[in-house]
DNA sequence: AACATTAACAACCGCAAGTGG
DNA sequence: CCCACTTGCGGTTGTTAATGT
């Protein structure tokens, strides 16, 4: 789709207007055969000429749709300069764009931005993305916040991409390293559902966490123990029906599997987690029943699961889904800030370790340090690193898109354990 | 070389929150 | 409080380029 510009030389585009945004404008309509297959659309609508906002009288011009000219561009991207962002509509219809605000909205901040930074992902971004998609799971926004210079929608578009290439491979979406490990010691508590609001995911995440949100924060604490003595990870894929809110474990499918058996067996047995023989309709067990007792997960709200997520998972790994309660959070949290350094000393491979108070992270920086203090610095092969997979449907994120209060927490007791240990605390500060 | 598959990208759509009258 | 409009977000789809067979 995208086509190296060929200067038009009626637009005058300024010289190279932005490294990647003047090099490299997506062209379609004015480079030959993109032209010539949208001729139907420029026919009924004002390419050339430009939109005189008079459309709204008496049969409106149908808005045009589909790539966008260089000339269209320029006229976005200047009347924005002038003008200041905001206002799309307005934008449409004074910048002699026939196109609707919303479009208008979103070419200039994914293509005509002077702060956009084109080109691949660097290592230090991906590792990034994958860090907060572990935590937050599909919030694009979020995480493009984070991330200068890049859109959500670029996020959303290689976090897709990769899923699928992974999806594909039978590889772990999550290096093992960053989800070895679950550990909750307050396994029964529960936080009850009131305080889920109609809010869809994303508000829904940040209602609550609010001065935790710059902080990389529904926090999420890895502590990394010893890989070698016990490198599997009890973590089963989760499934959430996005219809009925259940949650769902994926079955091994292949020889992965019985890598991770004993670490399964093992969460199994010490926690009251997933049975592994319920089953649902799609052949994947489900929480079900009771909260105090079970790994019932409750998702009462819109998961907005991407259509990927509805349907079978081929991935080979187990998964897990744990979420702390929140108070037991605010604990760890209070404690993790006050003396991050016993966390690594301590070594109880509990989550009381770890810590986050959101009043306490509210910032960026705080933010920043926390997350390189839980999250290592990446130096490994995302791809062809382990099969472990966090502890939850790949989607989702592990631990951030978990709603405290419809969250509750099977107990992975691996206090004894020598092995990789990473504490996870996400969600949010529930008050 | 032709075709098929995959990756990358751009854009649209629907939904929901925010805002102002 | 209601309603219309705007804005933002996330999911999805469509197109093209790249790669494989």
């Amino acid at each position: 789709m995208t086509v190296k510009v060929e200067q038009d030389p009626a637009l005058e585009l300024p010289p190279n207007t932005e490294a990647g945004a003047g090099a490299e404008f997506s062209q379609p309509l004015s480079s030959g055969k993109e032209e010539e297959e949208n001729d139907d659309d420029e026919d009924d609508e004002t390419d050339s000429v430009g939109y005189d906002g008079a459309g709204n009288g008496g049969g409106a011009p149908q808005l045009k749709k589909g790539p966008w000219t260089p000339e269209e561009d320029k006229r976005l991207k200047d009347y924005v300069e002038a003008h200041g962002e905001g206002n799309w509509n307005q934008v449409q219809r004074n910048a002699g764009l026939n196109r609707c605000g919303k479009s208008c909205r979103l070419r200039w901040a994914n293509h005509l931005r002077p702060d956009l930074k084109k080109g691949p992902f660097d290592a230090e971004e991906v590792d990034k993305i994958i860090k907060f998609h572990m935590m937050w799971g599909n919030k694009w926004a979020k995480m493009a916040s984070h991330l200068p210079g890049r859109t959500d929608n670029e996020i959303k578009n290689y976090w897709n991409t990769r899923l699928k290439r992974h999806q594909r491979a039978n590889l772990p979406l999550y290096p093992e390293h960053l989800c070895s490990r679950v550990l909750d010691q307050d396994m029964n508590r529960h936080i009850p559902d009131e305080s889920r609001g109609k809010k869809r995911s994303n508000e829904l995440t940040q209602e609550k966490v609010v001065g935790m949100d710059d902080l990389v924060g529904d926090l999420m604490v890895f502590q990394h123990l010893d890989y070698g003595k016990d490198p599997v990870v009890p973590t089963n894929p989760l499934k959430r029906h996005a219809s009925t809110g259940d949650l769902s474990y994926v079955q091994s499918l292949d020889k992965v599997e019985n890598f991770y058996s004993n670490d399964l067996n093992y969460v199994l047995t010490k926690s009251q987690s997933v049975p592994l023989g319920s089953a649902t309709a799609n052949g994947y067990p489900i929480f079900d029943g009771n909260p105090s007792t079970s790994g019932t997960i409750h998702r009462s709200k819109k998961t907005g699961l991407p259509s990927f997520q509805c349907s079978s998972y081929e991935f080979s790994n187990s998964w897990l889904l744990q979420c702390p309660t929140a108070s037991l959070i605010e604990q760890q949290l209070d404690t993790c800030i006050q003396s991050p350094e016993s966390m690594s000393s301590q070594n109880t491979g509990l989550l009381g370790e770890i810590v986050n108070k959101g009043d306490a992270l509210d910032d960026c920086t705080k933010s920043e340090r926390l997350f390189e203090m839980v999250f290592p610095p990446l130096g490994y092969n995302i791809v062809s690193q382990s099969n472990a997979y966090p502890m939850r449907h790949p989607s989702s994120s592990v631990i951030g898109d978990c709603e405290p209060e419809a969250c509750l927490f099977d107990e992975i007791q691996a206090s004894n354990s020598p092995s990789a240990v990473f504490l996870m605390l996400g969600c949010l500060v529930h008050h």
